[in-house]
DNA sequence: TTTAATTTTGACCACTTGGTTAATCCATTT
DNA sequence: AAATGGATTAACCAAGTGGTCAAAATTAAA
């Protein structure tokens, strides 16, 4: 419980967050998260005893990470263009800071089904709250039927492909210009919003 | 150049394309294509000298596949509201029946960007092909001004997505039930054709 | 049938991997 | 200062990795 103890523990995990979300399960290894972290391989060990405890420490928070404020978002009464909106933003600038979660998420769960679906039921997120705000504006001639399910996996789809997608956006579209890359990212928060809010709007 | 050289080549690349599409390029082992193709490890290396020059050719191959089609529809003569409904069954019904792909490719491309580049910029693909049209269609008034493309973009993640979170999607949302997944897949033709055609239609 | 060439195999190798262990270091307590 | 206990290290290990190689099996050529 020391100082010590504390810091070592958190830089052991500063340095397996970054490994494991650039290379994955498969690709990290227990040596180069010892030798970003500046420390002997065995320490690694000797705080989280496997490399699959490791990992999971890593996966949870970095999926921790993109829950909460969203369901925070879309249990408020905000109007619903007001929840998209702001939807479309703490997701996109959440990414900004974090901007392999995407790939590693997607690629983890492939890997490994089960635990993703456990971290999914543990959150109580409740995928029909926002779809009962969709359809109670529907009634109200808020916004045009459509199918909510089809809605929220649009406006998230929207959010991550974009950054999944990096390297190839950044080396093929915009020529290696990571500043041409981010703009683009930036915009979307406003192109996106505008792009989804038109298509329901009545 | 016979029968039985030709059956074995083959052998191996389907077995390689199903390890490394499910498991990536990290996750894959040489001895499981062997055992998955039914034959020695050694005769993989006869056929494909390394891990790397294999994977070459699978990944190649899973890219390639679904380039030309896309490309094709896009420079075709037919209005844009087609185009973009074409654009997205192809898409959508490409990976219906390559499941994989999304993940294996965003993820890989991640692990090295610089060989995913040089793909592309291989098949001539023109982005600004279709960003014409849409200018295009934008002055005539056919549709509302947009940037072109994080309309391409937000096409592209709309197909893409679901798939890459194929786990959540069934795991989470259809509790593991796959043909609810698969029924909901098939909707999003129509459903996201729908949806973007609704937001630029003027 | 004999020979030559090709394809397939099993044994093997060097290296890397995650993980263990015993010794050392170091701060705190007595 | 001595002792205690946790933190840190270096050396090491067994299992698994991609890859090689020479022998065997099979096919083609003579």
């Amino acid at each position: 419980m020391t100082e010590e103890e504390k810091t070592t523990e958190k830089t052991i995990l500063d340095a397996a967050k970054k490994v494991f979300l650039a290379k994955g399960y498969d690709g990290a290894r227990m040596q180069e998260i010892a030798d970003e972290a500046k420390i002997n391989k065995s320490l690694v060990h000797y705080y989280f005893r496997s490399k699959d405890k490791l990992f999971d420490a890593i996966f949870k928070d970095a999926f921790s990470q993109f829950i909460p404020k969203v369901a925070e978002t879309m249990a408020s009464d905000k109007d619903i263009f007001e929840k998209i909106s702001i939807f479309i933003d703490t997701y996109i600038e959440m990414f900004i800071n974090n901007p392999h979660i995407p790939t590693f998420i997607l690629h983890e769960i492939n890997r490994n089904p089960d635990r993703i679906v456990g971290l999914f039921k543990e959150t109580k997120i409740d995928p029909s709250v926002f779809g009962l705000t969709v359809i109670n504006e529907i009634n109200k001639g808020t916004i045009k039927p459509i199918n909510p399910l089809h809605l929220i996996i649009n406006m998230i789809s929207m959010c991550v492909f974009p950054f999944a997608a990096k390297p190839i956006l950044k080396g093929f579209i915009f020529q290696n210009n990571e500043n041409a890359y981010l703009q683009f990212i930036a915009e979307r928060k406003k192109e996106v919003t505008e792009f989804i809010i038109r298509s329901i709007k009545n």
